[in-house]
DNA sequence: TATTGACTTAGAGTTTCTCTCAAGCTATAA
DNA sequence: TTATAGCTTGAGAGAAACTCTAAGTCAATA
């Protein structure tokens, strides 16, 4: 069992953001000790990793809870959640395609600079030029 | 030149976002009509491109607010730019690593899913179950 | 002339953290 | 035995980046 501080670790999401999920709902099946410590089992790291898995793809946290909500619900919400999966998959794949031309409109600029520095060319950037 | 609803329609930016951009100072160089319009010219698009790419990536406004002061000084502030450049690509470098590696997640979930609703295994989610 | 629709600004509201603080427990050191 | 450090807690303030609403201007159209 972990407290945390070792879970924030482990999943590389801030002790501050690992609480405040708490304090929202994600994970009402973490125990206590005596001292009313957190402790998050194996599987409940399993869990924040989901959580993070969903937010960084965008899905707010108002899906998230009612995603997990699903999964509380047990058997009967298979399909739905199924649904929820391929939609985020299907979102994530938007995000990558997205980064990558992202990606190379830096490679440009990249270039760009590259050339102004080795002086092939001046820098022609006034206001209203595209060359930024 | 064009107004705020197209320059939103090209470079799919909110023009609540563009109007949001313009008043933190991220348009400084755009014209405005005889009625107060707003008018983008080409390269203004241009950069607003750039904009939502550095954010997209996760630069924050008042690096993207610092980024274009240095064009706007010129010459001098090339390398500093071409710097900045490369800390982005490196940036989002990372963020496709970490996309790639959630999509994995998901997938793993996909199946999961759709094992069960194949009858090939049953839902064994618990609140200690870590096959959420 | 009246309405429609696109634009404007100011400013309130929302989401999602992010940080600070006071307080409580435990273990080790003096 | 006290104190000091290091961890935890919840409450709540603060911040970033939108997002939306309201009230107004202007121009074209019915």
């Amino acid at each position: 069992m972990y407290t945390i501080k070792e879970v924030s670790e482990k999943t590389e999401v801030s002790e501050h953001t690992l609480r405040f999920w708490a304090k929202i709902g994600f994970f009402p099946f973490v125990k206590r000790d005596k001292n009313n410590i957190r402790l998050f089992s194996d599987s409940d790291i399993d869990w924040v990793k989901i959580v993070k898995c969903l937010r960084s793809v965008g899905i707010d946290n108002k899906s998230v809870k009612k995603y997990i909500e699903l999964c509380i619900k047990g058997d009967s919400t298979i399909k739905e959640r199924y649904n929820i999966i391929l939609e985020t998959k299907k979102k994530a794949q938007g995000q990558l395609d997205e980064l990558k031309k992202q990606l190379e409109l830096l490679e440009f600029k990249e270039k760009y600079y590259k050339s102004l520095i080795n002086g092939k060319s001046k820098d022609i950037w006034n206001p209203m030029n595209k060359s930024i």
